[in-house]
RNA sequence: GUGGGCGUAGCUCAGCUGGUUAGAGUCCCGGAUUGUGAUUCCGGAUGUCGUGGGUUCGAGUCCCAUCGUCCACCCCA
């Protein structure tokens, strides 16, 4: 019989249990941290109407978005009702415009879940992937001080997660269009595209930009440019410097004055906030592709892999819900691409298979005792302890292969000699190690054992 | 969406200028006097050579198309 292809679409990440389990972990990292810093949890559909989705966008993203169809609805023309949420943000605009009534705020809530893009198949891109979202909201006016909060959960989230060092990079959009200003780059598309064209400074080089931007398309002065990249190649190494840099860029307009001001009055707080000065940073060339960024925005990236990029980024925007709502509704936010991120984590080595969720494995030496295993698991289960059972018994040792390919770390054998005694045989797989305890003794045991295991390598500021 | 490279066992690849039943390693399965995995040794299974068409006496090898994949751009998590 013909048999069809056993295939996922391209884009798509699909992991075996005990690479599940290492993903399942980083995010309840990542949510216990949101929790930890007060934001709320909620969950929005994976479809929204196409309308909705649409209004704002325009666009690159609308080229992306998956649209949604019924089998009955197939046959009729025009655009689909429904379609795939591609981010976050534009569903919490939605919902909060739709609950303003009923939401207290300013609204904190954090979000996990998936998004999808109809994006070109490239290696770590995704089609499907999850977003870690955290967004302040405000009615009407919401203070800079929520800004500084951002950086701190950031921080909070990747020391826990223990993935090596890394920076905060911060930058304000009204600093460099006040910058642009001064510069006579006054029309705000062409502040767009030199914005857009600038942020990939870090990434292709000064001389590729520079050669951009005073070539055809820009045409902009060979003075002006000049300007324009020692303003971006600024970086702080530490909260006294960032100030004595921001201070050194001599006077501007009201824009890049109030963005100056924010910028120092954000900077201060994060460090107040008790995020070391070595992990958090002016980096003037922090863009954002996203149009709707209007003040601080935000980018996190690992010291020691460069080559990873942005594993974290967001902003501030004034009115987020402007397509629904009359309201005001500003916000600063961010987002974790865990999907990508756990991918490249991977790809780098920095991320190990997890042990399995089940802890201990019961085997079978002999198919006369069921019952005692059975009922040495039941003990295992109530002190707490995720257990398995081998039900269909077999060689020992394929017991003992089973439970190293399924990474189970405790191999229990009970056995004619343990019965009599009244012990249990412990193997420690990881450890390679095999002791003996009295059955009363075993889920203490265990216990201890589990515990150094649980805890978790934190690193260093 | 634009441009380019590559498609041979589940995975990583070999297969010279077209020439007999298509190979290796790994992985998987089984075994090495049945109370111990990952290491060692022995044995076994596995492919319409991405798909469709063309050139040829003959195509894994050449040509075209298509799909997939990878890289760069666009954009972004």
């Amino acid at each position: 019989m013909a048999q069809t292809q056993a295939r996922t679409m391209p884009g798509v990440l699909e992991l075996l249990p005990r690479e599940q389990i290492a993903f399942q972990r980083m995010l309840d990292v990542i949510a216990r941290n949101y929790r930890l810093f007060g934001f709320l949890p909620i969950e929005t559909p994976v479809m929204e109407f196409s309308q909705v989705l649409l209004t704002k966008s325009g666009g690159e993203t609308e080229r992306q978005v998956y649209f949604v169809q019924s089998t009955g609805a197939l046959e009729k023309d025009g655009q689909p009702e429904l379609a795939l949420r591609f981010d976050l943000t534009v569903p919490l605009a939605r919902y909060v415009a739709e609950h303003e009534r009923e939401l207290s705020f300013p609204f904190r809530r954090y979000q996990i879940q998936r998004v999808y893009r109809g994006e070109r198949a490239q290696r770590g891109r995704f089609r499907e992937f999850y977003q870690c979202d955290i967004d302040v909201i405000g009615k009407d006016h919401l203070s800079t001080r929520y800004d500084a909060e951002i950086p701190a959960v950031i921080h909070s989230v990747f020391r826990e997660l223990a993935i090596g060092p890394f920076t905060i990079q911060l930058n304000h959009r009204k600093l460099m269009r006040g910058f642009f200003e001064g510069l006579g780059i006054a029309d705000g598309e062409q502040q767009m595209l030199v914005l857009r064209e600038v942020d990939k400074l870090d990434k292709r080089g000064a001389d590729a930009v520079r050669a951009t931007l005073t070539g055809e398309g820009f045409g902009l002065a060979e003075d002006v440019v000049a300007k324009i990249l020692q303003f971006v190649q600024v970086r702080s190494t530490s909260l006294a410097d960032a100030v004595d840099k921001l201070d050194a860029l001599g006077a501007g307009s009201d824009t890049f004055e109030q963005g100056r001001d924010e910028l120092k009055q954000v900077l201060t707080m994060v460090r107040d906030l008790g995020v070391p000065e070595n992990r958090f940073a002016l980096n003037l060339s922090i863009a954002r592709g996203l149009d709707y960024y209007t003040g601080m925005v935000y980018e996190t990236t690992l010291d020691e892999h460069p080559e990873i990029g942005s594993i974290c980024s967001g902003g501030r925007y004034d009115n987020l819900a402007g397509q629904y709502t009359k309201s005001h509704l500003p916000g600063v936010g961010i987002s974790i691409g865990a999907t990508r991120l756990f991918w490249q984590l991977r790809e780098a080595g920095l991320i190990a298979t997890a042990d399995s969720t089940v802890q201990a494995l019961v085997t079978q030496m002999d198919e006369a005792h069921l019952a005692d295993y059975l009922a040495l698991a039941n003990e295992l289960r109530a002190g707490g302890i995720a257990t398995e059972t081998v039900m269909e018994g077999g060689k020992l040792g394929k017991q003992f292969k089973y439970a190293d390919r399924a990474g189970i770390r405790f191999v229990l054998v009970l056995g004619d000699e343990e019965l009599a005694k009244g012990t249990v045989t412990v193997k420690d797989m990881r450890r390679n190690d095999q002791f003996e305890v009295k059955r009363e003794e075993l889920i203490k045991a265990l216990r201890v054992e589990l515990e150094q295991a649980a805890v978790m390598p934190v690193a260093r500021d």
